[in-house]
DNA sequence: TGACATTTACCTACTAATAGGTTAATTATG
DNA sequence: CATAATTAACCTATTAGTAGGTAAATGTCA
């Protein structure tokens, strides 16, 4: 792994654990083995780094999100495997979501990790939105107002329950998760 | 209103607008035009600061909560009335909720701010729990689980709402609200 | 009541530590 | 050799927090 892959994945960590403004370029330095001289010479400013923690999230989705669909024809299926990829982050570490991390520090951070972060949002509601337009035509899937609202929903309860399970213990992710897909379940 | 509650009130602004990490004792002091020195006189660490907040939270959710509750005796005008709670602290500036503030957090800030912010939670979902549990009794309120799991929900749905509303525009909050309503308004 | 003591609220001026960032020299490496 | 990667040694600004002092209230008690 170069050493730019290996600085950004420690910082995702850093990121996901203490936010944005809670971590310096010294926690970076002190868990690599290398100065801060050598990091700001691969991210000049911590904007930088910040915007391509954002790309390198939306990239990782986008992978995982794909590979979900191709490995899983079934929109219950998709379904499942998104939460597990979810739940994995919520598991490993006592870590949150991307989006949730960001968003928290809107007003602090620059306009470029904004623009990644809103990226990132946007690929996944529209990618949860395929799914629960599949599962109901299928007619597997229930639920009020169009895909994209109900995707919105989704995203939110999930975003705010890995929060909440973070502080809370894990069974709120997991009764959150069981929530959603008992009412989805249900015929309306 | 007295200094330490000006305080409070300056310094619960700047943390729903930038976090706890990323404010300061000089933001403070330049919004409050007192010293530094003087700020420190009346919360002698930031953690004291942080964990007064927290409690402040907690005492202000109560108040509203139980007046909430006294002025309507019906379950749904008692959750509308929480939803228009929690929407204006969405529409007075770019703020998101306390609880989504100190969780993004949560590995950063004291024990004693964790253990406030904890109890914020269990009030919020406990009132909750009794208004769907009215609601169910009553026949007007239809979801699976238990009412305390259907909280749990929709108290991580409305949180993550806030904060894709902030970043993705307020459209995000109310569609999340409206859907949720819809599919507790459906009969199973 | 008057004198003394204490407390509250604030100030100026500082400290030690840490933040992000720079410069110039050195070490690897293709 | 040339370029990329890294280090040592810095810089400036900001951080939370402290030291020492002042002025005005607020007790306390002979």
């Amino acid at each position: 792994m170069d050493r730019k892959e290996q600085i950004l994945s420690v910082a995702a960590e850093l990121l996901q654990t203490r936010s944005f403004s809670a971590f310096s370029y010294q926690d970076l330095s002190d868990r690599l083995g290398i100065t801060k001289a050598a990091i700001h010479h691969h991210f000049p400013s911590k904007e930088d780094l910040g915007t391509e923690l954002a790309d390198r999230y939306y990239a990782q989705a986008k992978t995982a999100l794909d590979d979900i669909a191709r490995k899983h024809p079934n929109p219950w299926d998709r379904f499942e495997g998104w939460v597990g990829f979810t739940s994995e982050i919520a598991q490993s570490g006592n870590k949150i979501c991307a989006p949730g991390i960001f968003q928290a520090e809107h007003n602090v951070i620059s306009e470029g990790m904004r623009q990644g972060i809103s990226r990132l949002y946007q690929l996944r509601v529209g990618w949860l939105t395929s799914v629960l337009a599949d599962g109901r035509a299928q007619g597997t899937m229930h639920f009020p107002g169009t895909a994209d609202e109900q995707a919105t929903l989704v995203h939110a309860a999930i975003q705010g329950a890995l929060q909440n399970a973070r502080a809370e213990g894990p069974k709120k992710f997991t009764t959150v998760v069981r929530q959603l897909k008992a009412a989805m379940k249900t015929k309306a």
